[in-house]
RNA sequence: CGGGAAGUGGCUCAGUCUGGUAGAGCACCUGGUUCGGGACCAGGGGGUCGCAGGUUCAAAUCCUGUCUUCCCGACCA
């Protein structure tokens, strides 16, 4: 097990700094084949409680889970003209099984709207059938030129809910409601602070009406999507032939939604809030919240320390969560480091001169902060730390974003602020097409979203000068 | 998919130009002494030099192809 592992310092090489607080913590390693990674257990660790917390959500919102089919007919896919025309070019295509060419080629899921939709079409009938509320955790494939760990893989994890509904009012709300969710979780446990609001055209799902995003900022002032949540409109049940009859006996079409967050989450914790040592988790969300280092001391039997460490642990009454590194070839010093670049939230530190004074020292592995408490009373203490660092977490993340966000109103201004600083700029925006993708091949800045807070506000877009309703959040993106 | 760089024990790299059969530091194993911010001593194990061809008496080294990673572009959760 190495514990020593340089990481390049963010301001360096903040690419590179990615990719070593990675390797140091342990998250993921690259798989043989290309854009490919195995998730480490520590990696997975933290998918699981993204997993764990997001599918509690999704139950008391109702939602059940099922499973779909990694393979999807050609056909099938082909049938929703907008669909195909975003995703064939990155589709894994299966041409040959049992030894032989098949008569059709399957393709590996790059999302499964298709597979439901064809599905929900038996599924579905009456008014009664609806809504219809599923979710699926997935693997998915997406045949990216570019990859980056966690950011953009070949292959990923995610969940992705489908939706079907009586009519358009409860898709967006379906819809909406979502977008809360994800916001909610995005906030509150992994302590990042987002920017809910609605995709230009441009960047809208393929085959939506429309697509609603939560935005994130990270350190390097580059935003991330976190999660998206789209109103697919009638075009899948146009597509799959889905229809239901009404109070009325009508015939309807019916309404749907998709909604996603994958394994990318992981890559916007890192990258919001690890630092040069390494890892930095959230205590939500670190499935270790405490590792104690027992410090033997210089006559004392060497495993009266590890024993007093592990009644510790025992008092703190957080089961797993809590770890007595009795690792024997290391010094102290060494165990420091090697929890701090796994992102461990608290460190407790016990030595003979703590248990004469009857303390411990607690480490906070966000602000390095270290002090001494008394052993009385420790678990109380230790829970109101882990909330304490939750949420001052958060507060840095926003007071983060806060000084990087700008607002623009001239082309000039534009300009130099997505240079230098960069950040997210608050611009107005025509909405235009043709003048986003300017925007875009000039200054690197794409529309990340309109915020659904945003006020209404008369002005013009910088770039043409086309009259504007609102403001749109611009920044460059990952 | 284009342009650039790089693949040598787990990690960082030397050796490649000028071919002669693989080395260092760290990590690892054993024993001992240590331990309050990356311990020390002694002994030890581990590498078909990314992979496949070719040239040669001989290839980590030269040639061809290929795979992977990183950076820059065009495409995307």
């Amino acid at each position: 097990m190495s514990t020593e592992t340089k990481i390049t310092p963010r301001a360096q090489d903040y690419n590179q700094w990615y990719l070593d607080v990675i390797a140091a913590a342990q998250l993921a390693d690259y798989a043989p084949v290309k854009g490919c990674m195995v998730i480490r257990p520590d990696g997975y660790a933290i998918w699981e409680n993204i997993q764990r917390v997001l599918d509690g959500m999704f139950k008391d919102t109702g939602h059940q889970n099922a499973y779909f089919p990694l393979l999807i007919p050609e056909s099938f896919f082909k049938k929703e003209a907008q669909h195909v025309e975003g995703f064939a070019p990155e589709c894994a295509v299966v041409t040959h099984g049992g030894g032989e060419k098949l008569e059709e080629p399957l393709y590996l899921r790059p999302t499964s709207e298709t597979i439901i939709w064809s599905m929900f079409r038996s599924w579905i009938s009456s008014h009664r059938d609806l809504p219809l509320l599923i979710n699926q955790w997935a693997n998915v494939v997406r045949w990216e030129m570019r990859t980056r760990l966690f950011l953009r893989t070949t292959e990923f994890l995610w969940q992705e809910g489908h939706t079907a509904h009586a009519s358009d009012a409860e898709a967006e709300e379906e819809c909406r409601r979502m977008l809360e969710v994800y916001r909610v979780f995005a906030e509150e446990h992994m302590a990042i602070p987002v920017i809910p609001g609605r995709k230009s055209e441009k960047e809208k799902f393929a085959g939506a009406l429309r697509t609603y995003s939560i935005e994130a900022m990270m350190q390097d002032g580059r935003a991330l999507q976190a999660g998206t949540s789209h109103h697919l409109g009638q075009n899948f049940a146009k597509a799959f032939d889905v229809t239901f009859q009404d109070e009325k006996g009508q015939r309807q079409l019916v309404w749907a939604t998709s909604w996603g967050v994958s394994t990318r989450l992981i890559g916007a914790l890192i990258m919001a809030h690890s630092d040069d040592k390494g890892l930095v988790l959230p205590p939500r969300l670190a499935s270790r919240q405490v590792a104690i280092v027992p410090i033997p001391g210089k006559q004392a039997d060497p495993e009266r320390m590890t024993g007093e460490a592990r009644r510790l642990a025992d008092e703190l009454g957080l089961g797993r969560a809590v770890v007595v590194d009795d690792r024997p070839n290391l010094s102290p010093g060494a165990k420091y480091h090697y929890w701090e670049q796994h992102g461990v939230p608290l460190r407790l530190e016990l030595g003979p001169r703590d248990l004469e004074k009857q303390q411990v020292v607690l480490v906070r592995r966000d602000t390095g902060e270290k002090r001494s408490l008394p052993r009385g009373g420790l678990r109380e203490a230790v829970r109101q730390e882990l909330e304490a660092m939750q949420r001052e977490m958060f507060e840095k993340a926003r007071a983060f974003r806060e000084s990087r966000t700008y607002s623009v109103d001239t082309e000039e201004q534009f300009r130099k602020t997505i240079e230098e600083p960069g950040g997210f700029l608050r611009a107005h925006y025509c909405g235009d097409t043709e003048c986003e993708v300017r925007i875009q091949n000039e200054t690197k800045a794409t529309v990340r979203c309109i915020p659904l807070d945003a006020p209404a506000e008369k002005g013009r877009c910088p770039f043409c000068g086309k009259e504007s309703g609102r403001r749109a959040i611009f920044a460059k993106a990952y």
